[in-house]
DNA sequence: CAAACCCATAGACAGTTGTCAATGGAACTG
DNA sequence: CAGTTCCATTGACAACTGTCTATGGGTTTG
């Protein structure tokens, strides 16, 4: 049994009815940006399944990308405050940040 | 206390060593390239919190954007899988689609 | 100090995306 | 049948994105 749809008058199409929450919205959006590529996707998979921070190093290997392209996807995932980064000599070792909101962290236990 | 970062040897970096599954990260990517636009995000949170299909005015009504352009997101909705139509005479009435996959509906109760 | 190594930034460029105006098509109405 | 209404498609265009090469900066090593 399906919910019927609404009845409709021709011609008083529409009065504004959908409640919109913008700054909600566009907080999610800016994570979704962060997250909606392949191969910053797999970042943040490895990082969470990874005990320990992650070399740089390790992605440019792993991935078929030049090390400009794997800095690059880094930063946004830096820029949307998924990851933090430790400096360790000419090393830069990546995690997920500590400081996830409740919902990010749960976006990526459904995701990776 | 913090998780210690690995040891590294200079010039030896790195041996490929981060799994990766690309046919999983691509379903979702497509799922979250649909989802991360404003105007889609609300959109998919208003059908989900609706008991009833939405008729496609409704949103045209709502957003300050043209016809054809309520129509192409709505459009990228329904080419993700994500929403299903109904017409109705001269309306389309959009629901959330009926066979979501568990993980893609996971990711809804998080983000709307 | 000079060279080697790792990483980030800058600049360039093709491909994608969000938006609109214009058009077309299907369904209803007088 | 002719006009109206709603929705989708098309084409155009600016803005953004992913990628590369080239460069620079910081750290370690010889």
């Amino acid at each position: 049994m399906k919910a019927a749809v609404p009845a409709r008058i021709k011609g008083v199409c529409c009065p504004p009815s959908i409640p919109l929450s913008v700054a909600k919205v566009d907080a999610s959006v800016d994570v979704l940006k962060a997250l909606a590529d392949p191969t910053r996707l797999q970042m943040v998979g490895a990082l969470k399944r990874s005990s320990q921070p992650v070399c740089i190093c390790d992605f440019t290997a792993a991935f078929d990308l030049s090390q400009p392209t794997i800095s690059h996807h880094m930063g946004k995932l830096r820029d949307a405050g998924l990851v933090e980064v430790t400096k360790v000599g000419i090393w830069a070792y990546y995690r997920l940040s500590n400081h996830l909101e409740p919902r990010t962290r749960a976006l990526l236990d459904v995701l990776v």
